[in-house]
DNA sequence: CATTGACTATACAGTTACTGTATAGCCTAT
DNA sequence: ATAGGCTATACAGTAACTGTATAGTCAATG
């Protein structure tokens, strides 16, 4: 026979919550005395373990209450089975959490170390975006809707947004025009084979940070141009222009910073 | 620009919950009309995103906030790789959550075909326990400080108990002797490889289904060695009963069904 | 045998993170 | 100009604890 104190001490719990749980219901020792202290047999250990591991999935305590008064294993079993969906669903959801804050940490690495203005190529590892149908044109209002729709896919297909930005198509790229944008995209995990998420490919890319806003873009895009004369190179696909500062990795929102990548070939 | 109606519709979150993390300070909008109405920029909405994902690992608000306040880059790093990890161990905890369940539905399953008293010989799988030291006697005292100890054991594993049962020394088992304990255990996850765990080995088992209270269990022992007798089996390793029944898996408290296991040979 | 210290209990208030509701203002379109 | 759909604030309510104050219980020690 366990005391309160016992019982709240092995299952590393508040001896409050114990006295909580018997006073609404949920779980009551199997003695009390008639001083009123409480005791419980080690056979409730397990019952307290599922309780605690159902409260872990945040099942109310009222289903858990509605499902342990009319146990009858048959219901038990199909509670339980979903119960395990959730679980999955949810471990699914937190590596998601956890891939998006261990991309944040490394985009905040790597903008600690970009010389903004400097350009290179660097090689990269394939990326999955999100992107919006053909933009038509870039009035508030078509971004305001294009991009309204991108996020409501995102939260359709429970992803998260690392970051977003925008493409110009490689067709502008070519013939040098890169003030049409023909895409908005948000950047997902990796890992994702849903139906379509736009892959950016592995290879090499130009790379330049840029800071400033919207408008200063194009003159990134020259001094982008005299490096690719200079070095012999070819721009192939699309230009990508992520943004890569948010209200959560700087704390002087005024200034954008911006990052281009365009795949070359020498 | 997006109203709150907009931000909430899009995150697929309450409009008040973002009016309240306006007034807490956690997450303003970029702008604010005169007439007080809200407006947010879509820059903002990957921070909210960032803000929802950690309040998903159940990160509290008050922390979320500090780490806004002194949002150095580096300072930010720090903390996303330890929510990284948090994250990671969740992750575990769900993983084994979900096994807890799905071994308890399957454990009601086959208790639900059943039949007390019925013999049988069943192949089973390895199975893992966490043991007791080597019971001396079987005082209540002895009882409930081995137990407190395993049950510590566990917690400190961060591991969940599926049920319990104790063991009888494979000794004797040979020497037929039923009615001394050498261990208790406590049945943990598959796929645990810690020290100190003891593995049930995988193989045939002789099976019985027991109703009725602790002084009962020798009588299922001598229908189990008849059992051997006629069927020309010979007993190997240690007996294993198993508690299947707890307050979640049946409302009738009182009844008490152990499982007897035995490993055979022919 | 009294008293000390570590436990137990209840009662009531406080906390976190929302969430609902009532009331009123704003704004666009017919 | 008024109806319908939005917005705002203020206040109260909720779930699931959690802390604290006060008092009773109990085993051990001097």
């Amino acid at each position: 026979m366990l005391s309160t104190g016992q019982m709240a001490n092995i299952h590393k719990i508040n001896k409050r919550t114990l006295m909580y749980y018997d006073e609404i219901g949920l779980f009551s020792p199997a003695v009390k005395n008639s001083n009123g202290y409480r005791y419980y047999t080690y056979a409730q250990c397990t019952t307290l373990e599922t309780i605690l591991s159902l409260r872990g999935l945040d099942m109310p305590i009222s289903e858990i209450m509605a499902y342990m008064s009319e146990r009858s294993p048959e219901k038990l079993l199909i509670v339980l089975k979903a119960k395990e969906n959730e679980a999955l669903l949810k471990i699914n959801q937190l590596k998601q959490v956890r891939s998006l804050l261990s991309r944040k940490s490394a985009t905040i690495e790597s903008t600690l170390n970009a010389v903004v203005g400097h350009i290179s190529v660097e090689e990269y590892e394939v990326e999955h975006y999100i992107i919006s149908p053909k933009l038509s044109d870039d009035t508030d209002e078509t971004v305001v809707s294009v991009m309204s729709d991108s996020l409501q896919q995102l939260h359709e297909r429970h992803l998260f947004c690392h970051s977003y930005g925008s493409m110009i198509s490689d067709e502008d790229v070519k013939k040098g025009r890169f003030n049409v944008y023909s895409h908005f995209f948000l950047k997902v995990s990796e890992g994702i084979n849903y139906d379509n998420v736009f892959i950016k490919p592995k290879g090499f890319y130009l790379q330049m940070y840029w800071k400033g806003d919207w408008d200063s873009i194009p003159q990134a895009y020259s001094h982008i141009m005299e490096y690719v004369q200079s070095h012999d190179l070819r721009l192939t696909g699309y230009a990508y222009e992520e943004n890569v500062i948010d209200d959560f990795t700087s704390d002087n929102s005024n200034q954008y910073i911006t990052k281009i990548m365009i795949a070359v070939v020498q």
